[in-house]
DNA sequence: GGTAAGCCCGTACCCGGGTACCGGATGCAA
DNA sequence: TTGCATCCGGTACCCGGGTACGGGCTTACC
């Protein structure tokens, strides 16, 4: 019966320990053993499987897509690939808003009022340019 | 009585009529005249708010942010200083996931479990690198 | 004056990734 | 055996920007 309990794999982990239930509510983190009074006994291999989830979300994907990950144990290749596009796609929409935002600093843009009245205005009112999900 | 009703207002903003009451709710639409029976009638002007609102996003500005712009009524050089950087840090952030990728995408990596035990894997794992907020 | 479209308000729900809170039970050491 | 830390399950809440629903009214047009 050696095994971490899961406040130990949290702070191995770097996670809060509620994380834990979630992550195993949503299928990323196998149910483990139970002591007989019902607390979660891990093995080892769980803090990998945390760090390997942690690592996914900094390449951008979502938990549901890192548990495909981690159930079909392939296809990395696919998604990243997919994951690049998507990536590469918001860089551009976000390259755009810093743009239009350094264009409105430039003209002296102070009041966005104002500015929907005047032609010379930079800022695209009519819905010509990119929509920013922040 | 020569007014716009909610319908005509959205749709000539491009909007969801729920949209307008929402925005009443967040102080950003300014709460226009009633009929006898309680129909909002709007004023021409309120379609230019829209517009200004929806450009605001585009800018990257959240609903709150856009609300202190158009009360304040100026500001926007200063509001758009500060959200430029915010987003030249996202795109950095976004530029380190996208390299990630490929750097993962080069090796030939293809199970994140796999790569977690091989040191050559450029996937980081141990933290070291960026959150990605998508 | 009928009928259909439109509008009213309040409330609940959606997405994603967790966090917080609760009362009660367990685990472990001294 | 007692005390404290930890853990349990379930539920509710957070962020932002809306959308959906439902029962009941108003308005517009014929």
């Amino acid at each position: 019966m050696t095994g971490l309990r899961s406040g130990e794999v949290a702070r191995a982990a770097g996670v809060n320990p509620e994380t834990l239930r979630y992550y195993e509510r949503r299928g990323l983190l196998a149910e483990p053993e139970r002591t007989l009074g019902g607390h979660r006994v891990y093995r080892p291999e769980a803090v990998t499987v945390l760090r390997v989830i942690k690592a996914a979300q900094r390449l951008g994907f979502t938990l549901d897509e890192v548990a495909e990950l981690l159930e079909l144990h392939t296809g990395l290749a696919d998604r990243a690939t997919a994951k690049l596009a998507e990536v590469e796609a918001r860089i551009a929409d976000l390259s755009i808003v810093r743009d239009s935002l350094r264009a409105a600093l430039d003209a002296g843009c102070d009041d966005l009022v104002e500015c929907a009245d005047r032609p010379e205005c930079p800022v695209p009112f009519s819905s010509g340019g990119t929509r920013a999900r922040p």
